[in-house]
DNA sequence: TTGACATATGCCGAAACTGACATATAGTTG
DNA sequence: CAACTATATGTCAGTTTCGGCATATGTCAA
């Protein structure tokens, strides 16, 4: 919305924003939990590369057996923060972070070629 | 790191690997130190483009001037959450946000190169 | 200077997140 | 079956982060 008629608008008695506002933000509430389901996603076959347990991925970030499962299991409760430190201190890179953050998991594709095009 | 686990390890003694883990957790807290600022001025730099005040990126996001304020300056008090949310409200891609989270600021390189060739 | 607007800082009670613990569930081995 | 190990779930008190308010600090034009 250009902020002309917004201007207007709120001149108009509207509370400028609030329809917009609230689609906005449950745009943006749904890309953070895609965000932190990816994370988690992550952070599980990362520690499962390692052969490590919860239990001991929990002492490496200094929290407990729990809070790794809630993690994993992207749970309501956790943060990115502790998402990305759990990767951090894993040894993922800024780098490696940040395409987990902003890469969409894709899954079957390959598979579902040929049979699409052959018919 | 907290006093409350820090009596804790003192009063268990010095365990192995409890070094480690300190430098892993202070890699760690450095890292999201980093994304956070990298995050803060990606927010500052899109709110300036689009030309609002930190004012009408609060009503956007539903908080206030000053927590607007404090996300740009990457105070202590903000977390990747707030700061996402800001940069996905004002329209940032997934990808986009990504590639913030996962790439290191780099300014003026081009600039210096012929003097350096130079001497 | 004054006033108007944008941004920064300090503080507060409320809400969200935390580690830790107990306990439940699932799989494995004997 | 029991005993063991790994993971999931529920709860809770302590900590962090929250929005919002007041106020300080610019910044710029009249």
């Amino acid at each position: 919305m250009k902020v002309s008629k917004q201007k207007k608008l709120e001149a108009a008695g509207w509370k400028v924003g609030s329809a917009a506002e609230f689609l906005e933000l449950s745009e943006a509430e749904e890309m953070l939990v895609n965000m932190k389901v990816a994370l988690a996603k992550r952070v599980k076959a990362m520690r499962q590369e390692k052969k490590i347990t919860q239990q001991q991925l929990a002492k490496l970030i200094g929290s407990s057996q729990s809070r790794v499962a809630k993690l994993e299991t992207a749970d309501r409760s956790v943060s990115m923060e502790l998402l990305i430190r759990a990767l951090s201190s894993m040894g993922a890179t800024r780098s490696q972070i940040g395409t987990v953050v902003g890469t969409r998991g894709v899954k079957r594709i390959k598979k579902k070629k040929k049979a699409l095009v052959k018919r």
